[in-house]
DNA sequence: TTGTATGCGTTATCAC
DNA sequence: GTGATAACGCATACAA
């Protein structure tokens, strides 16, 4: 082992293959999964590259190969809790497929143009967790032949090279205004988060929607981003007054404000005298804190998608996987008054 | 705009010097900030990179130039509530200082020793959020001239190139064992995740030792791993019969699923018969939901460490900084019954 | 099996 | 101000 040097560059294959005696080819090849070195010359090279602390250069064999394992994952609010699920997970499968992730925090950045900087680092892929991707993004996407994987994001305008995970969020928004209605609710809420364009928008749309051919008028909030205060922001003003019985919120991270609000600083019972439903199910909504009855985007079935999209060829189709969702009763809902309506879809 | 390709590869400043009717070098020139070169020559060479949406290979610069903007971190479970704000945050303030997060979650790795890939990559810095720095790991960095910077790991064996982010372990156990005291507290417990060495064992080592000082028994429960789940097993056993009336949860995450549990599984009152004290401050340890009293490493002070340790030149000595830590009061442990004596530290 | 030569996309140096 | 050229560290086609 060298002593640590200052201002010391990483050592490289030239420094090996003089140490080992050798050209510079010969440690490739002792580092190629299939290289053809002799036994005895390839233990000579390791034992060199181990004294000298020598890692390959993968951006350097990038640069030749032309053929890259970075994955870009663009996203904000890590500390979402259901955001932080799912990122954990993608994270550890893409390690487990010998990808490496290179992570934006949008919340870093002053312009939402500012993330084609992943592709100056030449990411074979780009996953998008939140936020609208970019015209800019997609249109440097396809000129540079990098996919794109958009996941609970809009369609993209053209039929772009973007694959596209999307949980069936207007059936998530009916089953929700179903299991409210079924609890005998009369005037709800719903709060979405103010972004501009997502899934959360439709889910509360079809809220609405479903909520109105039931004759059930609902009230909408929609300031704040999609946090745990904006829950709170929102039960304040919607429960000022009697009146509201139910509420929507279009992630489980505002739900639980709300619900936690209703509870704790109005003394309202939940779900006796209001019933509250979620979308997500992260994994601290099931904590017997809050039982918080939501609508389930199974976060397996989500990592799965996306990974079978990142691994997709580099010239395969554009795709689209469907993720099912479904109503998971726990006990921020009032039971349901009579046999629930099968939902509509 | 070109038409996406299949299998295309990036277009290169070949490709924009051809368009554009220049050289290379005046493409280069172009997109480096202090570049000689004409304003008409650059305007034509910034619409052809433009129309064929051209991007810096950055892999190429880092080559050459022999200098990286790119910063690996290192951690695992994502989800956990702390664990997830401070990586949040990190991220963030990395982007807003053009640094690059290649991120590695060791959850999707085989064996610890394969960390070291991200050197594949030439970091200029490796930050380890958790899990310890294995030798190989810390031998690489010195061999390549690498920095490290620990947060809350132990010290390294050697006066290794590594900087130092410690949070008070120390203080914040005897700061628990204090408040638990103070409460009242007969017979206490600790719960530790099992991990073999880290900042979370100091912690309870700390509370033990100050219980110890004033007398009071402590149970030590060491089963699994942080996580909600072993806060819930915990509380299961350690409240199966009479006895304990005070438990230290060695972090947020296990200290609410003890809290949960005792609340609502086993019908406890907190803080009427049982007191709960975690660490960290996690978000949502301030959740009405939960009320945790906690010990707090200030999550703004942690990241601005972080910070300047990342920047810090790479020849600079090894440092080290310390974080102070405070309790929280909040509503999970008995009032105190005495005036509460000052922390011995 | 092994070494030589070339190219990947960039920037820095040097002429012009 | 501009273009040719070398070099970064690697992998590969080719020659030995």
């Amino acid at each position: 082992m060298t002593a640590p040097e200052k201002g010391a560059r990483f050592v490289s294959s030239a420094d090996v293959a003089r140490l080992a005696g050798v050209s510079r080819s010969a440690v490739s090849r002792a580092f190629t999964p299939g290289g053809c070195v002799s036994p005895p010359t390839r233990a000579r090279i390791l034992a060199a590259a181990e004294k000298l602390g020598y890692r390959v250069n993968r951006l350097a064999r990038i640069l030749h190969q032309d053929r890259s394992d970075l994955v870009g994952v663009v996203g904000a609010n890590f500390a979402n809790p259901y955001i932080s699920a799912q990122f954990d997970a993608l994270s550890a499968e893409l390690h487990r497929r010998n990808l490496q992730c290179l992570l934006l925090n949008t919340a870093g950045m002053a312009e939402s143009s500012e993330l084609v900087r992943l592709l100056d680092y030449r990411v074979r892929t780009v996953v998008l967790l939140s936020g609208a991707a970019p015209d800019r993004l997609m249109r440097l996407c396809a000129a540079n032949g990098a996919r794109m994987v958009l996941i609970n994001r809009p369609a993209p305008p053209k039929g772009a090279l973007a694959d596209l995970i999307l949980a069936d969020s207007a059936a998530g928004g009916r089953l929700a205004a179903g299991r409210l209605a079924a609890a005998g609710c009369r005037h709800v809420a719903v709060v979405v988060s103010g972004s501009r364009t997502s899934a959360k928008r439709v889910r509360a749309r079809a809220f609405c929607d479903e909520m109105t051919a039931r004759g059930i008028p609902v009230t909408r909030w929609e300031k704040g981003p999609n946090s745990y205060q904006t829950g709170i922001d929102a039960a304040r003003a919607l429960l000022a007054g009697p009146g509201i019985d139910g509420i929507f919120g279009v992630t489980d991270e505002i739900a639980l404000g709300v619900l936690n609000t209703a509870r704790f600083e109005l003394g309202l019972a939940v779900p006796g005298e209001l019933s509250v439903i979620g979308f997500d199910d992260a994994p601290i909504s099931d904590w017997s804190s809050h039982r918080l009855t939501t609508i389930r985007q199974s976060l397996p079935a989500l990592t799965r998608a996306t990974m079978e999209a990142i691994e997709r060829p580099a010239d395969a189709p554009p795709n689209r996987s469907d993720i099912p969702v479904e109503l998971v009763e726990r006990s921020s809902v009032a039971p349901a008054r009579y046999k629930r309506r099968t939902d509509r879809t």
